[in-house]
DNA sequence: CGGCAAATTGAAGTATTTCAACGTCGGTGG
DNA sequence: CCACCGACGTTGAAATACTTCAATTTGCCG
């Protein structure tokens, strides 16, 4: 199950401009990212990374939705987030990684030598700096997370987790399902991981689904596909305060006032 | 219960220093970092930040403890993190923050003007990596949170806060408990908070305190005073993969072997 | 068509929430 | 000095939600 992935050829620019805004930066940069990256793709269900195993490589997503997990000591296994398109893992400056990270879906990676993306880093303060705003974004994810992990209902973590679904698939279905009312939504992955991210079994998952669609906010047409009915709904039920879906129904956060601290 | 701050004069190099490795900062950086920061002191429970509220200041904690925390809907807390001597707070490059933070014990903070800090970021790369840094352990820190929070038992959930502030406190609880067997331990917040952290109500935090008492894992002294008995005994009831328990335990994360991406 | 994995459903057991009451501590004011 | 009060923590008991175990259904693939 582990490694098993395919070198693609060429195509490496396209990737890259995906996951990217090479538009921001100078062009010896974005030639250098170019010449350094290696496109690979791997089949749903493989290991890209080991947790503790040293890794030469940095990668971004692009294409394909990965999974973050720590195996616990009792076996259990909790996934500490998702990676999708356009994210970057992998431990900058640092030792070994953490946590596995696995495929979801079938996958592509632009994998980068952690080493010479390090180096390209100190010559090119622009790349650094979306690399940083990247990281400050990935941090007000993981405290999203916090918020819809904590919740003490199972409905509302599931409800919080369609919402951050919503709001990061590239169909982006926040917008049109406040207009039109019915937007269907890929569930990326299988009930067990669900569970695993939820901090549940797959046993309350299922029941969770029902009690949503019961509730008129979700329809739920396979297994892995359901419809939004309500997403205003759905964030209500999941505490209601997610900056993901804030950003992703396009408010724009206005400054009240000049605070001081 | 707003803005109540002292200013405190001059002080500022020895503040900073407790909170930056100034050393590994060329001398310019730091003269610059040292004349633009200001401190300031903080009685407990007083709101440092409003979310929503722009600011032109960045924040280090030099002393104390403060609260990251989210307001919901239906008038909820919910507490994202806790703020230690040394963190980093406020939205680099970026818009409103997101969340409250207020202070849980009496606080000093090293405020920078933003812009300024900004600046000095890109002129600087030693501290340009030195906050780059701090966010990706910040990163790591939120997934430790994660794995504590999803905990489906609440004595679990609290087995790993503790650990975690085991970890994080100046005192360093962690090496003298395997050996000496006894390390007090002080609950920087209240039994609400702790229970808006965990995701979970007051009553369900005393008998959880209660059961690891019972447990012979702690010893509760006071209701803020706790004797740590078996720090290893929590980080397995906590699932025992805790990052932070690692790292503080001054653990050396082996690379087994060189890995392939 | 059978076999397998994933999802669902049911029922009993366990943990947490909720509501209510009580105890302790520290401060206030008579 | 002491009674009172409010904030905080603790405890108990009933209601609720989740977990666990077992059984069943569904969909997919050989």
């Amino acid at each position: 199950m582990t490694q098993r992935a395919t070198e693609v050829s060429g195509a490496g620019a396209s990737a890259l401009r995906r996951v990217l805004p090479m538009d921001q930066l100078p062009e010896a940069t974005a030639s250098a990212l170019q010449q350094m990256c290696r496109i690979r793709s791997f089949a749903a269900g493989a290991t890209v990374v080991h947790a503790g195993e040293m890794q030469n490589s940095l990668a971004f997503v692009a294409r394909g939705i990965l999974r973050m997990q720590k195996t616990l000591q009792d076996g259990r296994q909790h996934i500490v987030g998702l990676l999708f398109e356009g994210d970057m893992f992998g431990r900058l400056f640092d030792g070994p990684p953490l946590f596995d990270v696995e495929t979801a879906t079938h996958s592509d990676l632009c994998i980068l030598p952690r080493a010479r993306f390090e180096a390209l880093l100190l010559e090119s303060p622009e790349l650094d700096q979306v690399v940083m705003r990247s990281l400050l974004h990935d941090l007000d994810r993981a405290r999203d997370w916090l918020l819809v992990v904590a919740n003490g209902k199972i409905a509302a973590r599931l409800a919080g987790f369609l919402v951050m679904l919503c709001a990061r698939l590239p169909s982006g279905c926040a917008s049109s399902a406040s207009e039109a009312g019915l937007t269907e939504l890929d569930i990326p992955i299988a009930r067990v991981d669900l569970a695993n991210l939820l901090g549940t079994r797959v046993e309350s998952i299922s029941r969770a689904f029902h009690a949503l669609d019961a509730a008129g906010l979700i329809e739920i047409h396979r297994p892995d596909l359901v419809a939004v009915r309500d997403i205003e709904g759905l964030h209500e039920e999941a505490g209601g305060d997610l900056t993901s879906f804030r950003i992703a129904s396009g408010e724009r956060l206005p400054p009240t006032r000049t605070g001081r601290v």
